[in-house]
DNA sequence: AAAAAAC
């Protein structure tokens, strides 16, 4: 175990630490003061990119791109005063004409939701307020209502501007959809329009978030290519993800064909503010224990526990609070409402520690976050035979966001979930701080130098909703 | 051997 161990472990000689981005690190100072960290970005420009309508490649404000007033208003009352990397170079390349196809690539917390927003904005005709014109896919329904609250924030000073979210229950079925902008998942996007209650003839743009994702996973990946298929040959095809494994890279590029392109070498996809722990646990059944030991530090900002399965989220739910502590549990079991319940009262932090499945690894932006945990490792497929590098990066990002500090702790207890979190950290190439449930003064001092110092960090920074 | 996503 000891040799397995050090494979992932920082030499005792290092910081435990560093609660703070380092100053090498720091590009800019961004709207609120935060700080970004550099990362070099590879632009490829599609081949027919008319550079004559779009000198700027690259901007360096937002009122360089021309967005009409409203637009700009809306970036000031997010807070959003200087561009982040993506923004800076996918704007201009995203809003220049004739629109081009895009793919994204940025780290978790960067601002792409934002990129595409500003873009979706720039190409509606508010004139009409009930024709669809954009179209947003996300991977689940919570991460679909953020986006709609997004663009509801962005767009606020937009006269008539109309969001409505193509998710379970939401579309009335008598109208259909009567918003130019509409934000959703693919089951239920592919049957509103099967149903003629979603008139897509007018669609300008498509914008997949979560792309890998979406494109990759066993029958989101089929909705997605049929959704395509019912739309507008010329649309404009905007792909966004922190992560793009090359199998779907290359699928990627024949769904967005002639895409402009923005990659990240995976060894640059780490976020610096994240300080990425694990706890060494001495057995499975001692998980438990030791993550009800850590729940005074959960509790210093808002955390979210990520299980393997429903059965699990909801098994520990119930213990942790027959033990006393509060916690609330969200799956995609349960109810619409509910979901969305659940989740408004850990934005608001009425509920402080979430536990879930992957259904809130990806994309979900609450700035509050300072703690994630990995109570399982995750792991591709059923057959847990291979680790999930990406749905790791995505559940750390969950914390770290624009700026900010964070903790993730992983917890493994045999060989297979050390060997696992072994491979990602070397994916990465990155270093884990070890945790021992032995010291527990060391532990919560490692965990509080990281997370007290974000009392640095101004409360007020933008999540992306913007409070 | 999972989760998500449609009625």
């Amino acid at each position: 175990m000891a040799d397995l161990a050090s494979r992932i472990t920082k030499p005792a000689e290092e910081p435990a630490a560093s609660n703070t981005v380092p100053e090498d690190s720091i590009e800019g100072a961004n709207s609120v003061g935060l700080v970004e960290s550099s990362y070099d970005v590879e632009v490829k420009l599609a081949d027919l990119q008319n550079d004559t309508d779009s000198p700027l490649y690259s901007v360096t404000s937002f009122d360089q791109l021309g967005l009409p007033s409203q637009i700009n208003d809306g970036l000031l009352a997010m807070n959003f005063k200087k561009p982040s990397k993506i923004q800076e170079k996918a704007l201009p390349l995203m809003i220049s004409n004739p629109p081009t196809n895009m793919i994204a690539q940025s780290q978790s917390g960067t601002g792409k939701t934002a990129a595409f927003v500003l873009t979706v904005l720039s190409r509606v005709d508010f004139t009409k307020p009930e024709q669809p014109q954009a179209l947003l896919l996300a991977p689940s329904r919570e991460l679909a209502r953020q986006i709609q609250g997004v663009i509801q924030t962005v767009g606020q000073f937009c006269d008539n501007l109309k969001v409505e979210a193509a998710i379970p229950g939401a579309v009335s079925r008598e109208f259909g959809v009567k918003a130019s902008i509409v934000v959703g998942t693919p089951g239920t996007v592919m049957d509103l329009v099967r149903r003629r209650q979603f008139d897509v003839s007018q669609l300008k743009v498509l914008v997949i978030d979560e792309a890998d994702n979406m494109l990759d996973q066993q029958g989101l990946g089929e909705q997605c290519v049929r959704v395509k298929g019912m739309l507008p040959k010329t649309i404009q095809i905007l792909l966004f993800s922190a992560t793009f494994p090359d199998k779907v890279y290359n699928f990627a590029k024949k769904f967005a064909p002639n895409a402009n392109e923005i990659k990240l070498r995976h060894q640059e996809l780490t976020v610096k503010g994240i300080s990425q722990m694990y706890m060494d646990c001495p057995d499975e059944g001692k998980k438990y224990d030791i993550l009800c030991k850590l729940y005074g530090l959960m509790t210093i900002g808002s955390s979210v526990i990520f299980v393997r399965t429903r059965e699990s989220a909801n098994e520990i739910q119930r213990r942790m609070e027959e033990d006393g502590h509060k916690v609330s549990a969200l799956h995609g079991a349960f109810e619409g409402a509910n979901r969305d319940a659940l989740l408004d009262d850990f934005r608001s932090g009425r509920s402080k520690v979430l536990i879930t499945t992957n259904v809130l690894a990806r994309g979900i932006d609450v700035s509050s976050v300072s703690m994630v945990i990995n109570y399982d490792i995750p792991m591709k497929g059923a057959g847990d035979r291979e680790p999930d590098s990406e749905t790791y990066l995505h559940r750390i990002g969950r914390t770290g966001r624009f700026g900010r500090v964070g903790v993730s702790i992983s917890f493994v207890y045999d060989k297979k979930s050390f060997d696992a979190l072994s491979y990602i950290a070397n994916f990465y190439g990155i270093d884990l701080i070890q945790l021992s449930p032995d010291d527990w003064d060391e532990t919560e001092k490692k965990v509080q130098d990281v997370i007290k110092s974000s009392r640095a960090r101004p409360e007020y920074a933008p999540n992306a909703l913007g409070n």
